[in-house]
DNA sequence: TAGGCCATCTGGTCCT
DNA sequence: AGGACCAGATGGCCTA
């Protein structure tokens, strides 16, 4: 199938290309099926009495010769139904039902398309959430929620000017997610979802203590390579009380929101979109001297979710780590865009300002 | 095979 | 009147 082909590709000028499409561009290959159910549609409605006063039945007004030789035609067979009031009911004409034909083709043409264009602006929107991956694509309800999870944990990052622990970041992500998504967006922020996973639903009420993997202390970040075990932090600097409640308590600590239903209207709130980099999240870091440059950028990369997570958090004074092109960290398909690498550099600059 | 996801068709409603 | 938008129905594809 074309849209599904067209998909599966995610070029942003493909994208467009295909957003603008005629009507008829898609249609040839699937128009025989279409035409044959939508024929059969209209016939169907168009042979149900109950179901004749439809609005395509309305709004005929020319008639030909034709048509009125028909119309008498079927005035006989109707004749032991019932009348009913209001306007005369307009027989189906060979003519009218072939107008009505191709209103409904034309119809089904724009649906079509509008559709296209909302398939194009989700495949824009995979491409600036957190993992985006060519191969593996975010269902298209995911992609919303993750969305939705996404600004909501960079308007907490901007409204807080504080950096977010790794883990309750993902676990911001995560919110609501399915298993596989979350495995998914786990996998590329290189965290073991495990870690926050069993915290949140079988280890709830659990104390942490100082090496418990789930507290990963955001100087934890300055490691070039991470994973969910390697990455176990000794500082509980960070700990907070509410971290003996598990997950929940754990984001309730960072982000001040006690409500753990993120369906639920307070999470639904409308927020003001905070600025969106593409998977990248640039901070302020206000502690150390030596670290008054050092913001952070993650750079996702797309692990399918039976891979077990490697490497390739980086972080460094500029978001790129000198020397280092992102690109040849990213395993499988997960790129950086050049197109936002601008982008960094300038939020960087405006940090560093 | 059931369930999830998706594309498409379709009729209704609202708006211009 | 025609287009945009919406939601329900339907069938195909894929995966566990």
């Amino acid at each position: 199938m074309l849209t599904r082909l067209f998909s599966e590709t995610s070029l942003i000028p493909e994208v467009q290309k295909f957003a603008s499409w005629p009507d008829d561009c898609d249609d040839d290959d699937d128009e025989s099926d279409k035409d044959e159910s939508s024929e059969k549609s209209l016939q169907e409605v168009h042979t149900e009495g109950s179901l004749s006063e439809s609005k395509d039945d309305g709004d005929i007004i020319g008639e030909d010769e034709e048509e009125e030789e028909e119309e008498e035609g079927t005035e006989e067979a109707e004749g032991e139904r019932p009348k009913k009031r209001g306007p005369k009911k307009r027989k189906m004409t060979k003519a009218r039902m072939e107008r009505s034909k191709v209103r409904r083709q034309k119809a089904n043409a724009r649906e079509r398309n509008r559709m296209h264009d909302l398939n194009s602006a989700l495949d824009n929107l995979r491409k600036v959430v957190p993992c985006y991956s060519k191969t593996q694509k975010l269902s298209k309800i995911e992609t919303l929620r993750l969305a939705k999870n996404y600004i909501w944990a960079l308007s907490e990052i901007l409204r807080s000017g504080k950096r977010p622990d790794l883990v309750s970041y993902v676990q911001t992500l995560c919110k609501g997610l399915s298993q596989p998504t979350t495995n998914l967006v786990a996998g590329c922020l290189q965290l073991n979802s495990r870690n926050f996973l069993t915290e949140q639903g079988q280890e709830a009420g659990r104390y942490h203590g100082p090496n418990s993997s789930f507290a990963v202390h955001p100087y934890t970040y300055q490691c070039s390579r991470i994973s969910g075990s390697q990455c176990q932090s000794s500082t509980m600097a960070n700990a907070h009380p509410l971290r003996s409640h598990g997950y929940c308590a754990t984001y309730e600590s960072l982000y001040g929101n006690t409500s753990p239903d993120y369906n639920s209207s307070e999470y639904d709130a409308p927020l003001s979109p905070p600025l969106c980099i593409n998977g990248n999240f640039s901070v302020k870091q206000d502690t150390s001297p030596d670290q008054d440059k050092n913001y952070y950028s993650m750079h996702y990369s797309a692990l399918p979710s039976s891979r077990p997570s490697g490497h390739s958090l980086l972080f460094g004074s500029s978001g790129m780590r000198s020397g280092v092109h992102s690109e040849n960290l990213l395993p499988y398909d997960m790129h950086v865009h050049h197109d936002r690498a601008p982008m960094y550099e300038e939020l960087n600059a405006f940090f560093h300002n």
